[in-house]
RNA sequence: GGUCCGGUAGUUCAGUUGGUUAGAAUACCUGCCUGUCACGCAGGGGGUCGCGGGUUCGAGUCCCGUCCGGACCGCCA
């Protein structure tokens, strides 16, 4: 028997039982002539003793043994003379009186500790060790955990698991495909599903009701902290539903998760229109957990002589509380190249501080008066110390960079540290205009229904009609975080067909790429809509980290590698024959 | 496709205006130590300064190229 107990459950009242542990060694303390071994496994850690008087043998054999050795150990529990009350086992320690060594190790390449020497990228090759390590077990612990509340709250609310293929069809709408070859079929290639989606709807028109799926999807497209070319969803779909149920009905998963998997009771969700986000916030997903609101200033700031305010389209701010004193010159200085990054590309940065002593200070002071000047402090109802920061130019542009203001200013002032703030921003627009490509694209995907209003207004073909049409979608927003979204589908033939003349397709394109569902449509689809939410998303989000990564077991880097096996790699030219498939590298002249 | 930051001991990092034999901590090895739990003490080994080229009497340091890692923009229906 390898075991009657593990590393973390022994306590003061098993002193006395003889117990077998197994595990790996976490830390050796050799002292002379007895040696303390920490013996580590997934559930804590317990503390073995050697000791010459005991048995000079055996602490022999003891004080030799290194990190990461697999022990296996027969001993008594005895109570420690010295407790550790950092532990949850350091009231007891094993007095050993047998061992084996199961396996040895090489000297790990960093420590197996909490606080580990080794950087990302020496983690990332050894995987497997860094999944050693407390802090990362902890993560998938959690992910594990919330994976399971997910699965048993929808079933108690009557949905359905169903696995839908992994080799499907590529088609071109939306993110790229990883595309896998067919050897069978040769010149022809599967795509891997960037989400399930046409299945869902598929079992709806099935007569499922109620579908749900842990399920991998697949982007070919850069990464970022929070973005993988693979990654799970908790995909899901509902027939004969409104908007309002699927938000309930999701609404109440998000709460149980956070009640069940960190204790906190989040209260009912507010809901703000796309249009309103944008305006507020400048953004469609805002951290609501600060205020810090866009306050627009077109009417007082333009026609008075200042050219770059009347030049431009908008002119917007937003008020940062209690900053005028914090920001010299220097500071704004600082400030504005922050904004005229070519990452946030503002042109410059309008500040006016009103100061503690009532005095007002502003960059634009030579085209504006203090009474004009006061007019923009009391629409923003700045108090005194308080400071405004204002950006100017086309709406849209203007919105996206003061957005990123907001929420660099939000992050200097402490404001985005802790708390949840679900939000959900519905009434999404259909369609969003390309400019690369000069057209229309889906703003969620092109099987969403436009609300019921818009739908006459769909083929007018006028620009700014199509720019107005609105979708019955949604976002789940937390935090700033898109963690969720979806849509009211379209389960009309005719209105499907509509949209995707919209949308650019030809007749035979939209036949060539989703006839199965057109025709589907054909025989009694319901009614039904759905969401997806990114798992891995969550899962950070609830543990307040920054890339999901910590909450994939084996992630891809940057460059969409996985360092450990190191894939993806060149395959031979057997595998290539066998797929009739030809590589050619294209090399710069 | 682009912007920025980084690459020096097993690991994490420091390394001044270019100037003797490239350092620290930790890990590792050896010895000592009976109550440690970040044990302690003494000693030791360990470097193609990512790679290639250039400038220079002299390059870890400056320049060019390249590879690798990270953050971001574009992209992500």
């Amino acid at each position: 028997m390898y075991r009657t107990h593990n590393c973390g459950e022994l306590r003061s009242e098993h002193i006395g039982q003889e117990v077998t542990l197994s595990g790996w060694l976490n830390k050796n303390r050799d002292y002379g002539s007895m040696t303390f071994i920490d013996l580590r496994d997934r559930y804590g850690i317990t503390q073995l003793v050697f000791n010459t008087e005991t048995n000079e043998n055996l602490y022999n054999d003891a004080k030799k043994l290194g990190r990461e050795y697999v022990l296996r150990i027969v001993g008594i529990v005895a109570e420690r003379s010295n407790k550790n009350p950092k532990i949850s086992t350091g009231d007891i320690e094993i007095i050993v009186s047998d061992l084996e060594v199961l396996n040895e190790s090489k000297v790990p390449p960093f420590t197996i500790e909490d606080e580990t020497d080794g950087g990302d990228e020496i983690r990332m090759k050894y995987r497997y060790l860094d999944l050693r390590r407390n802090p990362v077990q902890q993560n998938l612990f959690f992910r594990s955990k919330v994976a399971i509340e997910t699965r048993k709250y929808l079933a108690n609310h009557n949905f359905i698991e169903v696995e839908t293929p992994v080799l499907i069809k590529s088609t071109p709408e939306g993110a790229r495909d990883f595309v896998v070859p067919s050897r069978m079929n040769q010149g022809q290639f599967y795509a891997l599903p960037q989400s399930p989606q046409t299945f869902k709807q598929l079992l709806m028109v099935s007569g499922f009701d109620k579908y749900f799926q842990l399920v991998k999807c697949f982007r070919d497209e850069d990464l970022r902290a929070d973005r993988q070319p693979e990654f799970t969803q908790i995909d899901c779909e509902m027939c004969f539903v409104t908007q309002d149920e699927i938000l309930q009905t999701f609404e109440g998963l998000t709460k149980h998760l956070f009640k069940t998997c960190l204790e906190v009771e989040l209260s009912d969700f507010p809901r703000m229109t796309y249009d309103e986000a944008i305006k507020r916030y400048g953004s469609d997903k805002p951290d609501t957990r600060f205020g810090m609101e866009f306050i627009e200033l077109n009417d007082l700031s333009k026609g008075y002589g200042f050219p770059v305010f009347d030049n431009a389209e908008m002119v917007v701010s937003i008020c940062a509380k209690g900053q005028a004193d914090s920001y010299s010159n220097k500071d704004i200085k600082k400030l504005t190249s922050w904004v005229q990054r070519p990452q946030i590309g503002a042109k410059g940065l309008v500040y006016v501080k009103y100061n503690l002593d009532g005095s007002i200070k502003s960059s634009v002071g030579k085209f504006y008066n203090d009474e004009q000047l006061m007019g923009w402090l009391e629409r923003a109802k700045a108090e005194k110390g308080d400071m405004l920061l204002i950006l100017c130019g086309d709406t849209d542009t203007v919105r996206g960079q003061l957005s990123d203001l907001r929420l660099e200013m939000g992050d200097r002032m402490g404001l985005r540290k802790t708390g949840f703030n679900p939000l959900w921003v519905v009434d999404f627009p259909l369609l969003e205009w390309d400019e690369e490509s000069e057209r229309f694209h889906a703003m969620h995907h092109p099987f969403t229904s436009p609300k019921e209003e818009d739908k006459e207004r769909m083929l007018t073909g006028d620009h700014s009609t199509m720019k107005a049409l609105r979708a019955d979608a949604y976002d789940l927003v937390i935090n700033g975080w898109e963690i969720g979204g979806g849509s009211i589908r379209i389960f009309d033939r005719e209105l499907q067909a509509k949209n995707f003349k919209l949308l650019g397709f030809t007749e035979e394109e939209a036949e060539a790429q989703f006839g199965f569902l057109l025709n589907a449509f054909e025989y009694g689809a319901p009614p039904h809509g759905g969401i997806a939410f990114g798992f891995d998303r969550l899962c950070s989000i609830m543990k307040g980290a920054v890339s999901i990564r910590d909450f994939i077991a084996f992630p891809k880097n940057n460059q969409g590698r996985d360092i450990m096996i190191d894939a993806p790699a060149v395959i031979d030219n057997i595998q290539l024959d066998e797929l009739g498939i030809g590589v050619v590298i294209e090399k710069d002249a």
